[in-house]
DNA sequence: TAGATTGTTAATCGATTAACAATC
DNA sequence: TAGATTGTTAATCGATTAACAATC
């Protein structure tokens, strides 16, 4: 079967689809149409209609999209039907922000545990779990079937670290650190470089004072 | 003077050029071809001209790039060759855990307080600086003539607290509260949804199974 | 000078938008 | 049925890549 390729900027697209649908629902609304979709999300009409096609037709000529069929369509899509257990590599401060963040147990994201190498923070409850010494990273793993782990700690070890993750069976990298990690094809990762977020709000923020002369 | 558009595509670019020359410095390297960078970074060369010639000629031809030299000018690019100040709104997990990081610091960003609502916070050290009520949200920003804010409170609230935050003077918000904020033409917003994030490598994830059939 | 490599123009590729026939 | 709105094809726009003359 002929599978077309999804372009980067489609996957981009879809969890903000996935969120607005889920606010609609929220809100009572029972159907809506390309058109007031992108009315809504700034985007074009044609976008949403050429971006859901790619999937399926979930639409109905002269009705629009049932939102909560479309919501549970790009759930299955973003493969957030199920539920998937998850670890957290680093107690650190964002490591626990992460482990706190209840959004994502609601999206399925079961977070199994937490490592660290400080013996001080080792058994340390935080969420619905506690903080593990890194010897056991390879067990929890193995005993959860984690897919997922996130990876809070500082870029030189992290290489390292995951070379491991990917060793005990982890297919997904949620990747903090400052680091373009190099993995395997049937491996991926998902970079949120914080930093160079921050400089890209810094370099809008000087435009407007450039734009101003 | 026309000043052709950057791109999104660019700027998402720029803060990983940054890195990289970072890297390079730090390795005692001192210059390097665009074709030597693109074979590090996994772009074309001919990417990687373009991107730069659309903010100055910094190269040399038949020498490549002096890396300190490009190193500081993308910094100017990005408004981050001076310091700037910065707060955060929220005292929970997140806000903390970007008060406590210190690249933020050493890239320049300084930030001069965290305000939180919570009476059981306020007064509490977190990282160079402390928890303030909201009520100083005011006083603080005209104090310190402060344009950046990191946004790390719940949606409902984050809407308001915006608009109070522009109207004080913020004109770059950088935003971690899962909604899509409407602001004046003269204020920008850095959107990190790390739901939307976590959603993209679930998909992804989901890829690989589909794949293998 | 000869070799290397840029800056820049032209060609290609891909993504977005427009248009409209199909159909609920 | 008439009106609305999709799914999809075609047109446009923009970004990436290729090519090469300019030049260090």
């Amino acid at each position: 079967m002929a599978k077309k390729e999804i372009s980067q900027a489609v996957i981009q697209r879809l969890p903000r689809y996935y969120r607005y649908l889920g606010d609609l629902m929220d809100q009572g609304v029972e159907r809506i149409s390309s058109n007031e979709l992108s009315k809504r999300m700034k985007l074009t009409a044609s976008q949403i209609r050429q971006d859901l096609n790619n999937f399926g037709g979930f639409g109905q000529q002269g009705y629009g999209y049932n939102i909560k069929n479309l919501h549970d369509e790009i759930a299955k899509i973003l493969n957030i039907d199920e539920e998937h257990n998850m670890i957290i590599i680093g107690a650190g401060h964002l490591g626990q922000a992460l482990a706190n963040y209840t959004n994502f147990r609601k999206r399925g994201f079961i977070i199994k545990a937490i490592f660290d190498k400080d013996p001080a923070v080792i058994g340390k409850h935080i969420g619905d779990t506690e903080v593990f010494p890194m010897e056991r990273i390879d067990e929890i793993i193995r005993t959860y079937d984690v897919k997922l782990a996130a990876v809070c700690i500082p870029k030189a070890p992290a290489v390292k670290v995951v070379e491991q993750l990917i060793a005990d069976g982890v297919v997904g990298i949620w990747n903090f650190a400052h680091v373009d990690l190099e993995v395997p094809s049937n491996v991926v990762i998902e970079n949120v470089h914080l930093s160079e977020s921050l400089m890209r709000l810094s370099y809008r923020v000087g435009e407007i004072y450039r734009d101003k002369k």
